[in-house]
RNA sequence: GCUCAUAUAGCUCAGUGGUAGAGCACUUGCUUGGUAAGUAAGAGGUCACCGGUUCAAGUCCGGUUAUGAGCUCCA
């Protein structure tokens, strides 16, 4: 005889059933409507198959394809179930790794003797949907390690047997099947009880994977799909995707004539005048702000020799990133290796070396808009969101250890305010702790960890830790601002770093007379100017606010007899610095505000003979699409007032 | 760096071994038109680079470089 059990539902009603009691019957305990929909359940937080049963007194979900949960596990069952199956009845000598769910979907790993292209997803795709309509249910079994390693030995899927000795439990291996197909596949869980709840998917691209996620390992394919409660959802995303592309950097660059990249010099930017004058515009921004805030700007050689390097640890750490150069021997009285600087520390050490300084003159914070070259990874070049050559808003700030706090108080104050004034309003704090490979005593790390973290508390900003991720010579702040898109982008990095102080010869002298070192806080908050020029066109869509944009107003004439009117308007806008560019070819208004509107610049004016009499200008706004008319005095005051730094 | 793919006119792309194409952009002519494409004509290419196969290569094969999607890394 069973014993009774409590289940205690989301809404907080009880009710009483036998041990044992499976997932499915639960659910129809609730309601009849609730078990057709039904895909899995939770009990006490562990998320279980249908099928699994429940004898303790529970708080049980049931979850359906309405929940994140349900949609969850629908995309898990058609990765490891359908996709898995569809690989092997296709690549039947194909070896399958792993199949997790990521963001919108999922992808699934595996070793395949021929070459998989994107040209086969459509015969892997089709292979899904038939796998899918058989509506086969699907079937588990738990087993001990030993025969589960022999299950997937008998198979050949030496990714399984290695996942199953390389854990820790003994027994408890779920292997799910599908009928009598003979397709069976190791898997946490759960699943959908049966494919006839399979939703609406799509396979959306291929690539490679290292296996274990270890650059060490083999290379296996990848293949991604999206999969959601139905097809409607699915064109949502498929469309969203698309909207996304439209507001690519790099197309958007091409219209609006902002930049080029080319085969001499990969990965790095060749600017044109407009791409120039929206991150002068930038610069110049920044340099405001931080001179407010009590920095000084200095600047220092892209060229150093490797002896500097060497002391810095960066040619025995970070030499192959470094561009290393030489002089012609031919020409040269001496031979000297030289690197063009990955980073900017080494040189603003120097520059705070020079005369000696003491504990009245810190904090000492110095910037630099640091010209970096870094060899990257070919293949990890992209647009300008990685480059090869780059400028850092970079900055160091030299000061005691008690005043890490007030400093970090300080930056985190200007970050916020820059990020808010330039279009963010969301941003993540991730508190990066020491990793196990470190430099300094653990007292160092306890303050200067705790230093950030009540600097942080203090300003009640929310944040998450990071444990062991810190850089090796100090904890650090990352700063990972959300785009219009929701897409995520680090930038801002705060480090401390109690090491190249030391390395570097950096001292003051203290109130006892005596010499010590200082810390060196090594901080950016657009990370680098390209990349974060990217990130503003993807997130304006290239409709650049009016500070920023690189023509600010546009004159179209109408007709022939009114350019001389339209010259005049653009000397007057001219002299008060507005980025004026007069259209006066002989086209159609509608082409021209059709032209200009791709082009993306904020405000157009329409010149014409009304305009000429009235001596007004007619702007028209991108953003807005609506028009108004100014007198000459109120279009300058209009565009004075709106095109200055945001603040 | 790794996997897969791509490289044809300024841009977007078509071109399955036999004399290089389209649309847009550009130049010129006509048109002087009021809020997202007026009209006609013209000019424009060593088909990324190096090599191979073939009577013949933009097209097939190999290599190099760059680019794209990812992986690993990262500002």
């Amino acid at each position: 005889m069973s014993k009774e059990i409590t289940i205690t539902l989301p809404d907080g009603t009880q009710k009483q059933a036998q041990a044992g009691i499976t997932g499915i019957e639960i659910a129809e305990l609730i309601g009849s409507g609730l078990a057709k929909a039904a895909i899995a359940f939770e009990a006490n937080g562990e998320q279980r198959d249908l099928s699994d049963s429940v004898s303790e007194d529970s708080n049980i979900s049931i979850f359906t394809i309405d929940s994140d949960e349900g949609l969850e596990i629908m995309r898990h069952t058609i990765a490891a179930q359908v996709l898995a199956r569809a690989i092997k009845n296709l690549y039947p000598k194909a070896k399958l790794a792993i199949g997790p769910i990521i963001e919108d979907g999922f992808y699934y790993d595996f070793l395949s003797d021929e070459p998989v292209s994107i040209d086969d997803l459509p015969a892997i795709e089709q292979e899904m949907k038939k796998i899918v309509g058989t509506k086969a249910e699907i079937n588990k079994t738990t087993h001990s390690k030993k025969d589960a390693v022999k299950s997937f030995n008998d198979l050949d899927e030496p990714y399984k047997v290695q996942i199953i000795e390389d854990s820790e439990q003994l027994s408890g291996f779920q292997i799910y099947s599908q009928g009598e197909t003979g397709f069976i596949d190791l898997c946490r869980g759960p699943h959908l009880p049966s494919l006839d709840k399979a939703g609406s998917f799509k396979l959306t691209k291929i690539s490679g994977a290292y296996w274990k996620g270890d650059s060490s390992n083999e290379m296996l394919t990848r293949i991604y799909g999206t999969a959601w409660k139905n097809e409607k959802d699915l064109k949502k995303y498929l469309t969203h995707l698309e909207e996304a592309e439209k507001r690519d950097h790099r197309k958007l660059a091409r219209v609006m004539d902002l930049f080029h990249l080319q085969e001499e010099a990969p990965g790095m930017v060749f600017w044109h005048p407009k791409g120039w004058s929206m991150y002068v515009a930038l610069q110049n921004y920044i340099r405001r702000k931080q001179t407010e805030n009590g920095y000084d700007e200095i600047n220092t050689p892209l060229v150093v020799d490797r002896k500097l390097w060497e002391a810095s640890g960066h040619w025995d750490k970070y030499r192959e990133k470094m561009f290393i150069t030489e002089i012609d021997e031919e020409h040269a009285n001496e031979k000297r290796v030289n690197a063009l600087k990955p980073m900017n520390c080494p040189c603003h050490v120097q520059v705070y070396n020079q005369g000696l300084k003491s504990y009245r003159d810190l904090p000492i914070r110095l910037a630099e808009f640091g010209s970096c070259h870094r060899y990257e990874a070919s293949g990890t070049m992209h647009g300008l969101m990685r480059v090869r050559g780059f400028t850092q808003d970079d900055g160091h700030i030299f000061c005691t250890e008690d005043q890490i706090e007030s400093e970090t108080a300080g930056f985190i104050s200007l970050l916020s305010d820059i990020y808010t004034e330039l279009g963010f309003t969301t941003f993540d704090i991730k508190l990066c702790t020491r990793p196990e490979t470190r430099v300094g005593s653990d007292e160092v790390w306890d303050k200067a960890e705790l230093a950030l973290e009540s600097a942080i508390k203090k300003l009640k900003i929310p944040y998450t830790i990071e444990t062991g991720e810190g850089a090796f010579y100090g904890p650090k702040l990352d700063f990972v601002l959300t785009d219009a898109i929701g897409r995520e982008w680090q930038c801002g990095t705060f480090q401390s770093d109690f090491n190249l102080p030391d390395r570097l010869g950096a001292e003051y002298v203290g109130e006892d007379g005596e010499k010590h070192k200082p810390v060196i806080m090594h901080r950016a908050i657009l990370g680098s100017f390209e990349r974060f020029i990217g990130i503003l066109i993807e997130n304006y869509s290239g409709k650049m606010p009016l500070w920023l944009a690189p023509t600010q107003l546009v004159l179209m004439t109408v007709t022939e007899e009114v350019i001389d009117y339209a010259a005049e308007l653009e000397t007057v806008f001219n002299e008060i610095n507005i980025r004026v560019e007069l259209d006066s070819r002989n086209e159609k208004i509608g082409y021209k505000i059709r032209e200009h509107s791709n082009a993306k610049v904020p405000l157009m004016a329409v010149i014409g003979k009304e305009e000429k009499s009235n001596e007004s200008i007619s702007i028209r706004s991108l953003s807005k699409n609506d028009t108004n008319t100014y007198s000459i005095d109120e279009a300058k005051d209009f565009l004075l007032k709106n095109s200055d730094f945001p603040s």
